[in-house]
DNA sequence: AAGTAAACATAGTGCTTTACTAAGGTATTA
DNA sequence: TAATACCTTAGTAAAGCACTATGTTTACTT
C-alpha cells in the first residue's frame, strides 16, 4: 500500500497545530499530543526530527516547548514529510534499463512532489477549487 | 520513504513491455523477464495480480503467454500500481481529529492519483510539456 | 542549592511489508 | 505422453513501522 505514514502525518498534524497556536506562542509537548492524539514518546522524536531539519526550534527546561522555526508561508507540506519520511516517492535506480521509463518515473517523481509543495499556512484552505482556479 | 514499490515499478515495465510487443503478440513470461531483467518466478506473481485486474489476459500451456486485455489508451499506470500495491495514498483514518487535515489528506490523494493518471500508450511522452500545455 | 519539569537521546520490541525463492499443480500443444 | 508454459501457495531474510522504555540534560522555581 503506497501511503505517506502516520510519522508524515503526525509530522504536518503537529506543525499545523504550532501554525495555529495563538501568537505564536510556545507549545508543549503534552499540549500537541492532547490535541492530536499523538502518542508522546512518539512525539518527542517526531519534533526531534523535525528540529533538526530546522522547520521548529525548541526551548528546554521548565516552560519550555516548540515553535515554529520561520514563518508559516515559507514551510511546505513537503518540507515536512521529507523531513520525517526522507524524499518522497524515489524511483528505484536499478529497476528497468529503459530509459523512457526512468525519464517517466523521474517525471512522476517531479509531480508528486509539486503536489505536496503546499504551504503550511495555506493548507486549511480548499486546494480543489485552488489548484483549477485561473 | 515514501515511495512506489519495484512491484509496482516492475508492473509498469511488464505492461510497457507487452505494449511494445509487435501486432500485440502474445509475450511469455521469460522473454519479458529477460528484457526487464525482472526475476521470472517474481515476474510470475506480478503478472497474476495484473490478471486479476483484468489488465492483461493469458494463454496457458506450450506457446502461451500474455498480452494486454484492452488497448493501451484503457490502461491507467494508476490502475497498474493500485492493482499491485493497493490504492494509492491512503490517508490513515483513526490519524488526527481535524476536519481540516482529513479534508487536507483526502485532497492531496486525489492530487497525487490525477498525477498518476497517465495512459499506457502515453508512457513514452514528455510529461513535463504535457502538463503544462494549454 | 535542591527539586521539578521540560526537551533530548538511544535502545529495544512486536508487527507488518517487501522482494523474493522453492516447489509443486494445471492446461495446452507437439 | 512428454514438454512447456501458466498458475498457486508457502516460506523466508531483511527492512521498515509505530511505538515503549529508560535515562540524560537543561533551565526555571522554590
Amino acid at each position: 500500500m503506497v501511503s505517506i505514514s502516520t510519522k508524515g502525518i503526525y509530522g504536518v498534524a503537529a506543525m499545523h497545530a504550532l501554525y495555529n497556536s495563538p501568537n505564536a506562542k510556545l507549545m508543549q509537548i503534552k499540549e500537541i499530543a492532547a490535541m492530536t492524539q499523538i502518542s508522546h514518546g512518539y512525539l518527542e522524536q517526531i519534533l526531534s526530527s523535525l528540529k533538526k531539519s530546522s522547520l521548529v526550534v525548541s526551548i528546554r527546561g521548565v516552560n519550555g516547548g516548540y515553535k515554529l522555526a520561520r514563518d508559516a508561508h515559507e514551510i511546505l507540506v513537503l518540507d515536512i514529510v521529507e523531513a520525517l519520511e526522507g524524499k518522497l516517492f524515489v524511483p528505484s535506480e536499478n529497476v528497468g534499463a529503459s530509459v523512457v521509463l526512468d525519464s517517466f518515473w523521474a517525471d512522476m517523481q517531479e509531480q508528486t512532489r509539486k503536489v505536496f509543495s503546499v504551504k503550511l499556512c495555506d493548507l486549511d484552505k480548499s486546494y480543489q477549487t485552488f489548484f483549477y482556479e485561473i
